[in-house]
DNA sequence: CACGCTCTGCCTGCG
DNA sequence: GCAGAGCGTG
């Protein structure tokens, strides 16, 4: 059949770019491909995507339409096509110049929009955006690339007091928010006895989440006196937060979405801009952010959300799975890409993490696949207690550090609940094995930092009524409650702030007692404001601690509060920071980046040492080698986990999807008889989530003699079905190993295939061998599994045996 | 107003 | 088991 010109022309032109990207897979680059319409990319754990975001903006930059683009050049001769057919054989390095020739309506950086939900993440794709574009320095950072806080920040910023919100507006945190909903419920005249705090301010994120204000939650509340109550606490909240002209985290997303729905012509400046919205990690939205995202990429439909359903862990902050599993209905005609090839994992972990998944109902489906071949079982450690798991977590590690083997930021601890650290932690200071926390205590959230950082907030917002009342105080004014309390009410009276109360306390007869008091205050803010206009910012910072007396009243509490003056110094160091990669620093600015930046920013990957965490916090990390401490059920998945419905399980099954796949080489599971925890010995089975994992997987290893590890452990495995026949044990990498139980399979003499065999392996079940190649003392079979697909198995792991 | 005592409640947590 | 809140007393 005879080719025309321009059909071998395309043809051509489209192998070079499959040439010059051939070190993505067909998937991947369809992904990098696609321009136009709405593209939804199914990424599982570990498939590479986050390259496939970083690749597709700089290839809509750089070549826009060009691989879909039908256009030819005029005119189009034979030499030239013959050209093209024969720079196929080039190496993709070298192709990559003559691709420049094809580029279509290529995108400028600026009109691009990357949404993340951490700042690493967002970090993560600006720098290898930025590697994207070695030859033009700086170009990279014309894409506007964020979290959904930082760029609804920036919008409200410029558009906010179209909502209502004045220049230099406050953001609250947790923290924060809790301090004002106490105040709420006091204005609103709700108990916290009868409605704890935590559960009315979890409700009213989770309405902002959803999008509804307090009028319409009280709609919705209807007869419902409970919600009726929620709804008054909230709308004391809003209130709250208005008066001191600040926004909590849910507010930045909300407000920004209906700024956005009630000023069209605001919108519609963004969507003109933004010509490619593209969101990572788009399974953990929620609908406001599926609003925002989709107001937002309203001018071009040209939204790309990547994420993998099987990881949305964040249903109980809001996340709806929904966004993900109905992208096509919301977006119709959208394309559909998976990636499911695996480049992280061996697939034995891949195995296991598969076979979990699997139990789960409301999902895509994927199916997670390796070729780096099966690697080495998973360990399932029994313990006795707490301590046992973490005494036995440490020998690993310790054992392959001084074989050389590994080194200990090689590691990683992930578990459930963070109170579970503090055994671990235990174990590995005992053994003085270096290792790093994340989450507990934040460093911005050390008392003396909050407050200095109260002190800037309330410089930079003299309404903010929350600041003012955490420092007022602090050092000591002698400004009572009762004083605060007269001043809180005429600010109600007079509709103005706290601080424009106290700055006219002479006029106010209530205030007489407290006014010389009062006035000092007014003028410490009013001195350090004009501070804050003269002084660079770390200077300005010293101000405020000298000037406001803070820095003294620790100086003269001697040692006892030394660390925090130290603590003080390392905020110091952070503005200093700031200072130096700011273009054009600012207190608000300085503010608002440390009001946005979370703990795992803080992770330093650098520092040889075992790393531990939740699981949750772990999401898009991934180790060599993971443990997984306290796989009971009650624990993992928790009772309250048990004692819910279908949808919690399948979320915390989700979970232990995303732990599973953290691990690249070695996978520990590790459960115990009986756990202290929280005060309580409790007897837990083994988590019905490891009996989902085929035995053949796993490699079980018991208790050691002579530890604390007491009689008639397995006695405790109750509920999980206690494996029929013997768990199968294999050799861990050839390495004598003093935990081989005795009961150890002899190692079987191996069968050599050959291609055209017949086999049969204890997971895929049976097959046909492709081909085999000799690797050093191994070999490696690719086999064709009747039911499982195609799998690269290497013979030292697959127990394949004759069928 | 500062202190020490008792009581409670406790997943997970981005920004 | 422990932190944080609330409460009573010197």
């Amino acid at each position: 059949m005879q080719q025309t010109l321009p059909q071998r022309y395309l043809a051509a032109k489209a192998a070079l770019f499959e040439r010059a990207f051939s070190s993505l897979n067909p998937r991947q680059q369809e992904a990098v491909f696609h321009v136009n319409g709405p593209l939804l990319v199914l990424a599982g754990a570990g498939s590479g995507k986050t390259t496939v975001l970083v690749r597709r903006i700089a290839f809509l930059i750089r070549y826009g339409n060009a691989y879909h683009s039908e256009r030819l050049p005029e005119p189009l001769t034979e030499a030239a096509v013959s050209r093209l057919e024969q720079a196929a054989s080039l190496s993709p390095g070298e192709l990559l110049p003559l691709l420049d020739e094809f580029a279509d309506d290529p995108c400028p950086p600026w009109r691009v929009l990357a949404i993340t939900f951490t700042n690493k993440a967002a970090n993560e794709i600006k720098t290898r955006l930025a590697g994207m574009f070695p030859e033009q320095p700086g170009y990279a950072d014309e894409i506007w690339t964020g979290t959904f806080h930082s760029v609804c920040v920036r919008i409200l910023r410029r558009h906010g007091e179209a909502c209502g919100y004045r220049p230099g507006f406050s953001i609250y945190d947790a923290d924060d928010s809790k301090k004002a909903f106490s105040e709420a419920m006091k204005r609103a005249g709700v108990d916290e006895k009868v409605l704890p705090l935590k559960t009315v301010a979890n409700a009213v994120s989770r309405a902002k989440d959803r999008l509804l204000t307090p009028e319409e939650y009280e709609a919705e509340a209807g007869r419902d006196y409970r919600l009726g109550q929620i709804a008054r606490v909230y709308t004391a909240y809003q209130q709250l937060l208005r008066e001191s002209n600040a926004l909590d985290f849910d507010d930045l997303i909300m407000q920004t979405v209906l700024l956005l729905q009630r000023e069209p012509s605001v919108a519609e400046e963004y969507q003109r801009r933004f010509r490619y919205v593209c969101v990572d990690e788009y399974q953990d939205t929620n609908p406001a952010q599926f609003a925002l995202t989709r107001l937002l990429s309203g001018g071009s439909r040209n939204l790309m959300v990547v994420g993998d359903d099987d990881q949305s862990i964040y249903r109980f902050r809001g996340a709806t799975i929904e966004n993900i599993l109905s992208f096509d209905k919301a977006y119709p005609g959208a394309t559909v890409v998976r990636l499911e090839q695996n480049y992280r994992s061996t697939q034995n972990i891949l195995d296991a993490a598969n076979a979990v998944i699997r139990q789960n109902a409301g999902r895509m489906g994927k199916t997670l696949w390796t070729a780096a071949g099966a690697g080495a079982p998973i360990h399932l450690i029994s313990c006795a207690d707490q301590n046992d798991e973490g005494r036995r977590i440490v020998d690993v590690i310790q054992r392959k550090v001084a074989r050389g083997e590994a080194r200990y930021r090689d590691f990683a601890v992930l578990y459930r609940v963070n109170a579970q650290s503090q055994s671990l932690e235990q174990a590995f200071a005992r053994a003085a094995v270096p290792y790093r926390m994340l989450g507990g205590l934040r460093f911005n959230d050390r008392k003396e930092i909050r407050d200095a950082a109260a002190y800037l907030q309330l410089i930079a917002n003299h309404d903010d009524n929350l600041r003012l009342l955490r420092v007022i105080n602090e050092p000591r004014r002698k400004i009572g409650p009762r004083t605060l309390e007269a001043v809180a009410q005429i600010a109600q009276e007079q509709d103005c702030s706290m601080f424009g109360v106290i700055e006219r306390a002479a006029d106010f007869v209530a205030l007489r007692n407290a006014r010389p008091m009062l006035e000092d205050f007014a003028a410490l803010i009013h001195t350090l404001t004009e501070d804050l206009g003269r002084l660079p910012l770390d200077v300005f910072f010293d101000a405020v601690l000298d000037r406001s007396g803070y820095r003294r009243m620790l100086t003269e509490a001697g040692e006892s509060e030394a660390e925090r003056l130290d603590n003080l110094e390392e905020f110091k160091s952070q503005i200093i920071d700031y200072m130096k990669h700011a273009e054009q620093p600012t207190l608000a600015g300085f503010l608002e980046e440390t009001a946005l930046v979370a703990e795992v920013d803080r992770y330093d990957e650098d520092a040889d040492a075992v790393v531990m965490m939740t699981m949750h916090a772990a999401k898009g990390l991934e180790f060599p080698a993971v443990f997984l401490p306290g796989m009971e059920d009650g624990l993992f998945p928790g009772m309250q986990t048990i004692d819910a419905g279908q949808a919690e399980m399948e979320e915390e099954r989700r979970l232990c999807y995303v732990a599973l796949t953290r691990a690249k080489r070695e996978l520990y599971i590790l459960h115990t008889a009986q756990r202290l925890l929280y005060g309580r010995t409790g007897y837990n089975p083994l988590s019905r989530f490891v009996s989902e994992i085929p035995d053949a997987l796993l490699e079980q290893s018991r208790p050691r003699s002579g530890g604390s590890a007491g009689r008639g452990l397995y006695g405790s495995r109750g509920a999980a079905p206690a494996p029929e026949q013997p768990r199968v044990y294999f050799s861990e990498h050839g390495a004598p190993s003093a935990e081989k139980p005795a009961a150890k399979r002899p190692a079987a003499p191996r069968e050599q295939f050959e291609p055209g065999d017949r086999v049969r392996h204890p997971v895929f079940g049976e097959g046909e061998v492709l081909s085999v190649r000799r690797m050093g003392s191994d070999t490696l079979y690719e086999v064709m599994f009747d039911t499982a697909g195609t799998k690269k198995l290497m013979a030292s792991y697959a127990r394949l045996r004759r069928a």
